[in-house]
DNA sequence: AACGATTCGGCAATCGATTGCAAGAAATTT
DNA sequence: AAATTTCTTGCAATCGATTGCCGAATCGTT
């Protein structure tokens, strides 16, 4: 009645009286195995709580049963996995692969050098990879989706781009957003945004195809930081210096839209009767702020689903093409 | 000029001229190695871009550099990690985990057995778990944590428990909660949530302490599931069979509050006029709802990072206690 | 009872890096 | 120049499970 420790499958093996081989497949219910060994030793397994060593079998097998989501810190060092924009599409993504049997595997990382992407797929930690926004850093992207090939990114796409993304039209959001305040009666609209990222630049450009097909002047342009409190100040040093305050504004996230009814309303503007406003996500939060926030819907949903969808069928050995989705107008109350 | 492929120590050290273990120690810069070797050696990986196998590394030794972070569904099956407060307390907990070189390995469970957790930390692909929130399984975390080390709980801590937690003294908050809606004026208070967690038990109790301490009657108690659209029908139930509304509610999250305030407000019951609304968590967005939440707060940055800095001293081998933290009662505008 | 057809199960190599031990080379001492 | 010390480096075992190949056991059939 002695229970000495089992720790490997060679130990199992000989109390079983077996060799190790057999209690692995046993283990792993290949067929080669009868019936009647193959019980006994799970029942042996059970008793002894022994369970095989995931790393030892990774090793062998060559595959990690992980999925690495990756979050790119380009240009914007202190932003923070906690923004509510990542955080919903992780955990819509830590859904989908759960419910496909893959753990998620979470790393924010700072590029400094352009091999750190490849340093991470080349590290053997994980099956296939997901990028969420491509920042800055296109060109490594498409250097690393070249050679390796179970990799997505949440993103904009770009005719000629070599990495296979998911993301929503941004150029078609951003003139939609546009295009819904002019019909607002908006004739001065400012882009409220950082464009140093692919996406965002994207939702300008189409902002401003809106106006210029409207005969409108050019937007402003105002750089926002993603951080809370950066977004407040730079919105506030934008009303302070400009007497002639716009009265519609593109947001290029949800986020800083909400940052700016805020700063606006405290300074006694009147949203949307002043000023109309349009975010950008649909994130769950837009439909609780005061007033609801009008915005460009991003079925991230569906969109988490494509890049699961996709990856696996990548790692399966499939060659897979990027997906444009349709964005869609939310009108709430602030425009 | 030519560049075989490079698949692992061994071949870099044929084309090195040394043997594998000298390879292995000039890559980890053991001191055992001349500088020079060393340099040749590192010079030789960059230029045919390899990187040791991680998964051979942490076979050897006995470590993977990954932290598991788990969400128990105990309860609450069609709870999903999209949930606001997990979602805040992932991305903290991932800012602190990737601020230590560790990775971090989301997995949502559903506990259909009681051995989840020995599965789990017994399939050595992690250094130590992190639970989130002790759901009804406060028996099988007691039990793993006799044996494991490396794992800690967010969660409620209750006298005699044998597992290492962290979370704030949610009878306190309750308690807090409840004596700030009568000192507002409320007599008949409410509490909203769903009872069958620890935590919100704790909760539950410290609400009707303080009503049987000011002479009031024991609450009416609400079950509420955590999902938006359930937790909205419940609400509307309520109201619908109890003529005389509560004129305080205590919601066991902020997402309960949010909730009930938005329904309520529909019906032209008037916050806090009509009803004092106190929430609980203080996320991030509970200021930017309307009116903004009264809550009550747990700090989740210190609770992350004490959850992190626990686990790694567990890691380590030491031996520590479990953390309750003070809540905080933040009055905005909804009480 | 003997034969062939299956089914089981064991042996040993393999995945790729780490590390204790000891041998060989270089540097220092006498 | 011989002896001793100090550096370097190589050898080979190890972590624990998987799997191709082949021999052994079982079964049914005549």
């Amino acid at each position: 009645m002695d229970k000495p420790h089992i720790r490997n499958i060679a130990d199992l093996a000989k109390i079983a009286g077996v060799s190790p081989g057999t209690v692995s497949r046993a283990l792993s219910d290949s067929g080669m195995i009868s019936q009647k060994t193959r019980d006994r030793i799970k029942a042996l397994a059970r008793e002894h709580g022994f369970r095989p060593n995931v790393m030892a079998r990774n090793l062998r097998i060559q595959k990690t049963g992980a999925i690495g989501v990756i979050i790119p810190l380009g240009h914007e060092v202190r932003q923070h996995i906690s923004d509510p924009f990542f955080i919903t599409m992780l955990g819509l993504l830590a859904d989908e692969l759960t419910e496909r049997g893959y753990d998620l595997m979470l790393s924010r990382i700072i590029p400094e050098d352009s091999d750190w992407l490849d340093k991470y797929v080349d590290s053997g930690r994980v099956d296939g990879a997901i990028i969420i926004g491509q920042s800055d850093q296109s060109a490594v992207l498409d250097a690393v989706a070249e050679r390796y090939k179970p990799l997505v990114v949440w993103g904009s796409y770009d005719a000629g781009q070599l990495h296979c993304s998911v993301g929503s039209d941004n150029v078609a959001g951003g003139r939609m957003a546009a295009q819904h305040v002019i019909d607002q009666g908006a004739r001065r609209v400012a882009f409220f945004g950082d464009i140093r990222g692919v996406e965002m630049r994207a939702r300008l450009n189409g902002c401003k195809k809106a106006l210029s097909d409207a005969g409108l002047p050019a937007p402003d342009v105002v750089p926002i930081q993603l951080t809370r409190e950066d977004a407040r100040q730079a919105i506030a040093d934008y009303c302070n210096t400009n007497t002639t305050l716009p009265d519609g504004i593109v947001a290029a996230t949800d986020v800083i839209a909400m940052a700016a009814i805020s700063v606006l309303t405290e300074r006694g503007v009147r949203v949307p009767d002043d000023v109309r406003v349009v975010g950008y996500d649909d994130l769950p939060l837009a439909e609780q702020t005061a007033p609801p926030l009008s915005t460009i819907r991003q079925d991230l949903v569906t969109g988490a689903h494509n890049l699961v969808d996709l990856l696996l069928r990548r790692i399966a050995g499939e060659d897979t093409a990027s997906v444009v989705m349709p964005p869609e107008l939310v009108v709430r109350g602030s425009s």
